[in-house]
DNA sequence: AACTCGGGGTA
DNA sequence: TACCCAGAGTT
């Protein structure tokens, strides 16, 4: 049997049953395929539900604020994604007349929709036959042909991509696309795949030699860099400060508090580290040590100290991007993980 | 072509 | 701990 079609038949048997399955609507299939970016199904499910839920079709995403969208993906990672769909929801209202595209060429032009989730989108909703890649099938394709090339170069991409489309099902691009990435996803996995178990392990090159845990090849990554965030946490009866993060960074359009970032573990009693703080909040301000909290993220190590200050002064007009809200408004607004953590345990 | 963008599951 | 996840945008 063929590689396409013992991948099609094993799907058959052991797939998933996932809501995005069962429709061919490109707005309900855009949006899983977002937030199934570089995020596991179990983890996108429940914001999928959320998503629908509240935004049914594409011009409810266009009429909401990106405030609100960004509150809906609170916990997921990655917020550009959050934000690009929107801006990608409003184009769609405005300029297709709200129907939202099928066509890979058309898709393709759109913000947060690159390569892999045209492919996706055009082949689930309307058949086009264009072969997904994604770190599935570099694995599946790796791992049975023996490719050894590293897939995080441009050489290796192409390479993968061209074999994706030789191999291409063209007759029901759709099924065979979902075939190959749930046959990564929980068969042909990372660590501990089921080669024993599995149909295609005659013809598979991996496993004939021994080298399942070898493939695929993936150039080594940039080391992770130690950062260090000095939050403050001022409050004035029930309001709080909390700044909005504007710059090129993590997290940009969510919610913190006042920061100093320094380039070392500071205590409190630091005089370089006072001496900054009495800079902002007043000679008279008195730094409290709270709590800390090593926080990880893919490239970055956050390590994250909270400080709260009394008897500081502010003047609030020299700082546009710190505002005080009530504590009921900050539930409101959208934070990174690390924050919403802190306020769950000490409000 | 290399960096940057989160958070969580797995072994 | 290290690796990976239905990748994309920027420089």
């Amino acid at each position: 049997m063929t590689f396409q079609n013992e991948l099609i038949n094993w799907y058959l048997i052991n797939k998933r049953d996932l809501p995005w399955r069962h429709t061919k609507d490109s707005y309900t299939i855009w949006l899983s395929e977002i937030i199934l970016q570089q995020t596991r199904v179990e983890q996108g499910l429940p914001y999928f539900n959320t998503f629908l839920e509240n935004f049914p079709s594409v011009s409810d995403f266009a009429s909401a604020t990106e405030a609100q969208v960004l509150n809906l993906w609170q916990g997921l990672g990655y917020y550009s994604r959050g934000r690009n769909m929107h801006a990608t929801a409003q184009l769609v209202v405005n300029n297709y007349n709200g129907t939202f595209p099928t066509l890979h060429d058309d898709l393709i032009k759109l913000k947060g929709i690159g390569e892999y989730t045209a492919a996706a989108i055009s082949s689930f909703s309307s058949g086009e036959a264009r072969a997904v890649v994604d770190g599935n099938v570099f694995r599946v394709l790796a791992r049975y042909f023996g490719i050894n090339t590293a897939i995080n170069t441009p050489e290796g991409k192409k390479q993968f991509f061209k074999l994706a489309n030789e191999l291409l099902f063209r007759e029901d691009s759709a099924l065979y696309n979902q075939a190959i990435m749930e046959f990564g996803a929980i068969q042909c996995k990372p660590k501990s795949p089921k080669c024993s178990i599995c149909p295609l392990n005659i013809d598979c090159f991996a496993y004939r030699n021994n080298v399942v845990n070898q493939l695929p090849v993936k150039l080594a990554k940039a080391e992770k860099k130690n950062r260090y965030f000095n939050y403050f946490i001022l409050t004035e009866g029930d309001k709080i400060l909390v700044r909005e993060r504007k710059k090129r960074d993590i997290w940009q359009h969510l919610y913190d508090f006042p920061c100093i970032e320094t380039e070392m573990l500071l205590d409190g009693n630091d005089l370089d580290f006072v001496e900054s703080v009495k800079n902002i909040f007043g000679n008279n301000a008195e730094i409290t040590f709270v709590s800390y909290k090593k926080h990880l993220l893919t490239h970055q190590i956050i390590n994250v100290q909270f400080f709260s200050l009394k008897n500081y002064i502010f003047n609030s007009s020299k700082h546009e991007e710190l505002n005080w809200v009530s504590l009921n408004t900050l539930d409101e607004l959208p934070k990174p993980n690390v924050i919403r953590n802190f306020i769950e345990e000490n409000f």
